[in-house]
DNA sequence: AAGTTGACCAAAA
DNA sequence: GTTTTGGCCAACT
């Protein structure tokens, strides 16, 4: 159903380890051209499983939660984010110097969701 | 098939 | 700080 661009997608968020964040810019990156920012957001808005993949991880470039984001608006974004001990700088802004996922070690074999068939 | 839209981003003005 | 512009992909008219 989903093209290998969301399949890359989906897996790369559901790898997103607990207490850090990426950016939309980032997963795209990852997931093979950091030109598909727009489509990320596509992705996570036609998020197929909830419990596997974490899209209250995935923010903006600046670190802005999701204005649009469909699970229980913001206040619920940050009430899960905050509980997993990701640092803010405000009620809606998350400081990424300090809760970005790290790069280097991202280990995609950590996914918890893959394509069917 | 072709045009529009969207949970985006970076650069430019 | 704001708004505008161009660019990518997939889903939806």
């Amino acid at each position: 159903m989903s093209g290998k661009t969301f399949d890359a997608i989906y897996q790369i968020v559901s790898a997103i380890p607990r207490g850090k964040v990426a950016t939309y810019g980032l997963v795209a990156a990852l997931a093979g051209n950091p030109r598909l920012a727009r489509a990320v957001g596509n992705a996570m808005h036609a998020n197929p499983d909830h419990s596997r993949i974490p899209c209250h991880r995935v923010l903006h470039a600046d670190g802005k939660l999701s204005v649009a984001f469909k699970f229980g608006g913001i206040n619920r974004q940050h009430d899960i984010l905050a509980d997993e001990g990701v640092h803010f700088i405000d009620y809606e802004h998350v400081d990424l110097s300090r809760s970005l996922m790290d790069v280097e070690s991202f280990d995609i074999s950590l996914a918890m969701w893959k394509p069917e068939t």
